[in-house]
DNA sequence: CTTCCTCTGTGAATATTTTCACTAATAGTA
DNA sequence: TACTATTAGTGAAAATATTCACAGAGGAAG
């Protein structure tokens, strides 16, 4: 059934699958059972059939599922597959260890451009990465048709930054930074990923599981 | 009403509405409605007084929330309050970049113990923040009781950093590597942040997002 | 003192997601 | 061939989360 619409959760689950399968072809494995995987993901195994089930049809009833099929054809319903150009704003510590993130270059998205307002630092780059001054941007966003940004500028310039991003034709933004953006358009979407936020929520979610454990 | 649970996408939101408060309140805010609070956090008003009311009833009808107060009160049923020893795993240049995170300092989050197996790369540590090698974590988690813990190992050693970290007591992890950590145990709260995975997910979404609008 | 206005808090309705129990497929085996 | 064992796929039930519409609170204005 091509029609059923795929919950939310079991998208960004089916992700998580995705990247189990790629370590897993790596190691040589050919086929693998939605039990496994579910051990992986720490989930039952009825939950990643269910997954995989919103996609289409895939499994063999004898040898579970084959990788790379399975594998291919997430991308393909995903919309996974083909190359994503990317870019990188904010040069400092954090941008600096997400250039040497070495997994991302063997993905399919690209890191076609850095930007920051340092020239300093933007001359220190010994990357092959183009490095490009913070006001062009919008012009070498559109000129490279970057669908997709990283965001590791200082808190206060993430708005700024993130609207001229936007403007030029990024569609999707990983927000480092402690202040949320608003895109103010429902087809840009932001994941924002804070330290003291998760560390905060893993807090809250520590007490919530003594007081679960309690009623039992 | 006090026995009625919070939902988990709540608490998740409640530590959101809780980093706006304070940015606010530096801000010499000092009252704020949940329409304001929602319009930051691109949600209905209704949907954060909603949240807001599982925690407890604290708002005024005339002038909304009182921030400093909803914010204690947050903090207070989260159990946010209170320093929370924490630890860093991997002092690579991911790890460097965490260790320059301001916003850290200023939390209740104290960062009591850094651990590397390269000891060179100790010795360079100009920090306050005291370094061990790694073979000491266990021992140190306990002296110190750090509860939470990052790591940003390289990705084969996640999962054995992870088992030390929770042998010596830490119920609370970051991971920022590829690997998903599995502790085995339901008291210990994992929260996983990759960059590729995000950026998948931010792509996925993205493809959905316009099969929605597409039906409008 | 009454009316009006605005805002919170919330029960109930709706929507979404997860869980479960079962069917069907397939291969190995006696 | 018939029986067993194993695993994917899936409707339906159950659990969870979001949305909505409105009651109630309380200050301001007349
Ligand atoms: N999410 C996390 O886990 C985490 C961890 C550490 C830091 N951070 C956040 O990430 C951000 C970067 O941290 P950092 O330690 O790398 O800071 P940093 O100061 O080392 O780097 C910031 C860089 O951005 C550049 N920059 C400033 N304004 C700019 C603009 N308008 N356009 C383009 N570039 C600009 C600066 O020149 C600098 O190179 C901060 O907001 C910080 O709070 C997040
Ligand atoms: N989530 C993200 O956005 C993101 C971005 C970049 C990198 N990463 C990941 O973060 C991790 C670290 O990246 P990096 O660029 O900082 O790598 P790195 O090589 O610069 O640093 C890793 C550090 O860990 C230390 N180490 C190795 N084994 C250890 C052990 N068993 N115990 C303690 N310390 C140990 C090394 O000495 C080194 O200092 C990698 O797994 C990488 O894939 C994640």
């Amino acid at each position: 059934m091509e029609i059923k619409r795929t919950p939310k959760p079991s998208i960004i689950r089916l992700c998580s699958i995705l990247n189990f399968l790629e370590d897993q072809e790596n190691l040589g494995k050919e086929n693998i059972f939605s039990q496994e995987i579910g051990e992986y993901l720490d989930l039952p195994a009825f939950s990643i059939r269910k997954d995989i089930s919103y996609i289409g049809e895939i499994g063999n009833t004898i040898a579970g599922y084959n990788i790379s099929k399975l594998k291919a054809h997430i991308e393909d319903k995903l919309k996974l597959s083909g190359t994503q150009n990317t870019c990188l704003v904010g040069l400092g510590s954090l941008g600096t260890a997400i250039l040497n993130y070495e997994k991302l270059n063997s993905s399919n998205f690209k890191l076609v451009a850095v930007f920051d307002t340092n020239l300093n630092k933007l001359e220190m780059i010994k990357l092959k990465i183009r490095a490009y001054p913070a006001y062009q941007i919008e012009e070498i966003v559109k000129k490279h048709s970057i669908t997709a940004a990283i965001i590791t500028v200082p808190s206060k310039s993430t708005q700024e930054v993130a609207n001229k991003l936007i403007k030029g034709g990024v569609r999707g933004i990983i927000n480092f930074t402690p202040t949320l953006i608003r895109s103010g358009r429902n087809d840009v979407v932001v994941r924002n990923i804070d330290l003291l936020n998760e560390l905060r929520i893993l807090q809250a979610l520590i007490a919530l599981k003594s007081i679960d454990s309690a009623g039992e």
